[in-house]
DNA sequence: ACCGCACCCTGAGCGC
DNA sequence: TGCGCTCAGGGTGCGG
């Protein structure tokens, strides 16, 4: 399911259902796949604990964790569950008959519904973090500059003397984070840049161009609830619409929106790329 | 440091 | 129906 947009659409419908109920209950698969923090100790750190907020950093949702003190005294508990949705993952609050993939489940006080997260191909990851562990996660310390607020200088400075082509760039989450396939073709289409393109040859102007296009890209997408394509919906099971204005991705052989030319398909760094080689230099 | 590739996992869709 | 193949929005880890 998962780049920025979908992610923080995510973000935004859960966190009216969870803030401020504390978990009661957790049930966890024995995934070795999806638990970075083994499923005894996640259920056994989340449970009592209560939900403060939601954030978000790149693709990952920050679940931010109190815990009620027994000793009078409340300093903030500060533990962190962090999610990634990988490839399938969802997180979802509705009425729902669980199968096999569903490898978390939580009890809300006073919910409506339990809070699942499902991923089928496994490729999600969740992990319960200390209250001093964020700072010095590598995962989260390795982000770069989220891609909501990417700017051109940034990405002047990022593709200066790199041989590796641009698209495989934007999609290197240590230099721009939540830029997905989706969104980094339909980006480098906004801007004209080719995906092909070694990095280091993006002009200064085009770095400009490409800048604002993930913003504008992402920004959008956050807008029409997400690009529904496969099995992406939202937490309540609506879809997402950003799907009906895609441009490029998905598109291969159908006409360019701009020019009519097929738009192209070719692989990059292990995944398809659509263009228009004639409105992508 | 950087780059390209193999790999992790399951399901859907297609041609035969 | 079933088989075998390709494809799928993610990231990590390895050798060169």
């Amino acid at each position: 399911m998962p780049e920025l947009p979908e992610v923080e659409c995510c973000r935004r419908a859960l966190l009216p259902i969870v803030r401020g109920r504390a978990i009661e209950d957790v049930k966890a698969s024995a995934s070795k796949h999806v638990f970075l923090t083994p499923p005894h100790e996640m259920a056994r750190g989340l449970r009592g604990c209560r939900i403060t907020g939601i954030d978000r950093k790149g693709k990952y949702l920050l679940f931010r964790l109190s815990k009620p003190s027994r000793t009078a005294q409340k300093p903030p508990h500060g533990a962190t569950l962090l999610v990634h949705l990988g490839m399938t993952g969802q997180l979802f609050s509705r009425a729902y008959a669980p199968d096999k993939h569903v490898h978390m489940t939580m009890r809300l006080a006073g919910a409506k519904h339990l809070l699942y997260f499902r991923d089928a191909r496994q490729f999600g990851k969740i992990l319960l973090l200390a209250p001093k562990e964020e700072a010095s996660n590598a995962r989260l310390e390795k982000l770069g500059v989220d891609g909501l607020e990417v700017r051109g200088e940034h990405l002047w400075r990022e593709t200066r003397g790199r041989a590796a082509a641009i698209k495989a760039l934007l999609l290197d989450q240590s230099s721009v984070a939540g830029v997905g396939n989706i969104y980094a073709d339909e980006a480098l289409f906004a801007a004209g840049v080719r995906p092909s393109r070694k990095a280091g040859r993006v002009t200064r102007d085009e770095c400009e161009r490409l800048a604002a296009a993930i913003r504008t890209v992402l920004t959008r997408a956050v807008e029409l609830g997400g690009s529904s394509i496969s099995d992406y919906i939202h937490p309540d099971g609506s879809p997402g619409y950003f799907q009906i204005e895609h441009r490029v991705y998905g598109r291969t052989g159908r006409p360019c929106v701009t020019c009519g030319a097929p738009i192209k398909r070719v692989v990059i760094g292990q995944r398809s790329a659509h263009w228009c080689a004639t409105c992508q230099k």
